[in-house]
DNA sequence: TCTGGGGTCCTTAGCCCT
DNA sequence: TCTGAGGGCTAAGGACCC
């Protein structure tokens, strides 16, 4: 009965970092490591070079630097990411219409659907034909895993990293899967494999013995029968394309705790302009107003408000978060502050209620009526910032030189050449062409002039206002076909 | 220098209604 | 009129994923 092979899962390799030392000739073969850079920063992407040092995602910035001192520290830059990412979809999609991306740099493809692949053989095929094609259309690494189902071709994708290929024969899943640790399958983390491992469960196997009746009753009843049905190999769910958002979010990490209540208040607001901004240009309006705290102890809370009807107003969601910011004490600090919108409806409406609402509470909480921070009511726009792609509102995330960057009340107060020069990003010079920010501080600023397709290059610092050197986009990681390269 | 940001899904509990 | 069961909705928290 189980299909033949022909579900396809696509990994790429150390995605960020591997984009990066594309893009960056000087930084191939060394450890790279891309994340947030403030004092709160964690680990997204480590080279596999960088892994030899034990770094790896998730982990404090700080103890990435203390194993790996001599790493190259960047900040993501999502316009790169995403362009490559696009580029892949796209080779993804000349395969089948059911093409489900779950991130950047993974996703699912349905080779049966799209006619490619009907057995073991030709799944391999067009699995091999695919990671060529992704190397020479974006110079990068992708892992390839095949199976009868998603989760089987993930954990195939997973075994075949970095740079491979593995393939699931129908009738092996069970052999395969028995020695491997429960954290193998997806929906196992720290917190059930710990709750795993004290029953005595450490191995897929272990975990096919135990039975559904005892997994339900130690995990409960959804998460029990789905994980029984995966450590036996049995997981029938299907590709598919398109996935409809449920919530829409932002939130910000302080480089150093928030007391201030007019400043938390602030912070809020803008939080939620900024959410309203992501939500319009997704096309949608929402219900639910969700305040998320996180308090100096790390202790987390969220608070929420359901409206009458969906909204898109800046002024609806900044108030609703702001009556459930009243409800929160935040006394001992607050070191997260977040916004975010679910309930989400099918496109953007004009929201009766909510406008009835917004004109039933009198004004009085906008221009800084209850203390509302200066500059923040009323910012009209409520547009996202191209730029660097929802980043430029982190507050403090460029603040290595001891500035005291996250007590400033306004982003735009932050020290401009740091703001301007983040490591890692892609800028100009007039005289030396296209390089990128290897560094910068005390009013200097170091730039590597290579490009993706040449030979490592120079490094020059200048002043951090040298007016010959401007921020610039990113180049594409491929030498685009010169006017004269056609015969 | 302990612990990001943007999501999804599940569970539990309380309330309201039938 | 009282009581209980069950469903739907809301709120809060937690686990997990990339």
């Amino acid at each position: 009965m189980r299909a033949a092979p022909t579900i396809l899962h696509l990994d790429m390799d150390a995605f960020y970092a591997s984009a990066e030392q594309a893009a960056k000739p000087s930084l191939r073969g060394k450890p790279v490591i891309v994340g947030g850079l403030g004092p709160r920063g964690v680990v997204a992407t480590a080279s596999y070079e960088a892994r030899r040092f034990g770094v790896h995602s998730a982990m404090p910035m700080g103890q990435a630097r203390r194993l790996c001192p001599n790493g190259a520290y960047l900040f993501p830059r999502f316009t790169l990411y995403r362009s490559v990412s696009d580029r892949v979809m796209e080779l993804l999609r000349a395969l089948s219409p059911l093409v489900e991306p779950l991130s950047l740099d993974e996703a699912f493809v349905d080779l049966e659907a799209g006619g490619v692949a009907f057995d073991s053989a030709s799944a391999r095929a067009v699995g091999e034909r695919l990671r060529a094609e992704i190397r020479a259309a974006t110079g990068l690494s992708g892992s390839v895993g095949l199976a009868g189902s998603k989760m089987l071709a993930k954990v195939a994708s997973e075994e075949a990293k970095p740079d491979g290929l593995m393939l699931i024969e129908p009738g092996t899943e069970r052999a395969l899967l028995a020695p491997m640790p429960v954290r193998t399958l997806p929906g196992v983390g720290p917190a059930t494999g710990e709750h795993l491992r004290r029953a005595g469960i450490t191995t897929v196997g272990d975990l096919a013995e135990a039975g559904e009746d005892e997994l339900v009753r130690m995990l409960g009843r959804s998460h029990g029968v789905a994980l029984h049905r995966m450590a036996l190999g049995l997981d029938d769910r299907a590709v598919v394309a398109e996935r409809d958002a449920k919530s829409v979010s932002v939130e910000d990490t302080f480089d150093v705790d928030l007391h201030d209540r007019v400043r938390i208040r602030f912070e809020v607001q803008r939080l939620a302009d900024r959410c309203v901004g992501r939500l319009r240009a997704s096309g949608h309006s929402g219900r639910t107003i969700v305040l998320k705290v996180r308090r100096y102890d790390f202790s987390t809370l969220t608070r929420s408000e359901t409206l009458r009807g969906p909204t898109d107003d800046p002024a609806v969601v900044r108030e609703a978060a702001g009556r459930l910011l009243d409800g929160v004490d935040t006394t001992g600090g607050v070191r997260l502050l977040g916004v975010g919108v679910s309930g989400l409806a099918d496109y953007t409406q004009e929201d009766l209620f909510a406008q009835t609402l917004a004109a039933e509470q009198p004004p009085a909480a906008e221009p800084g009526g209850s203390g509302g921070a200066p500059g923040a009511s009323g910012s009209p726009g409520a547009s996202e910032v191209p730029g660097f792609l929802g980043l430029p509102g982190v507050p403090g995330i460029f603040g290595v030189s001891g500035a005291p960057v996250a007590a400033e009340p306004v982003q735009e107060a932050e020290s401009p050449a740091e703001r301007r020069w983040p490591a890692g990003s892609d800028v100009r010079h007039a005289l030396y062409g296209p390089g990128w920010v290897q560094g910068s501080g005390i009013g200097r600023v170091t730039v590597r002039f290579e490009q993706p397709w040449s030979p490592p290059g120079r490094v020059r610092t200048f002043l951090v206002d040298d007016p010959e050197l401007e921020p610039s986009d990113p180049l594409p990681l491929i030498e685009p076909p010169q006017p004269g390269d056609v015969a």
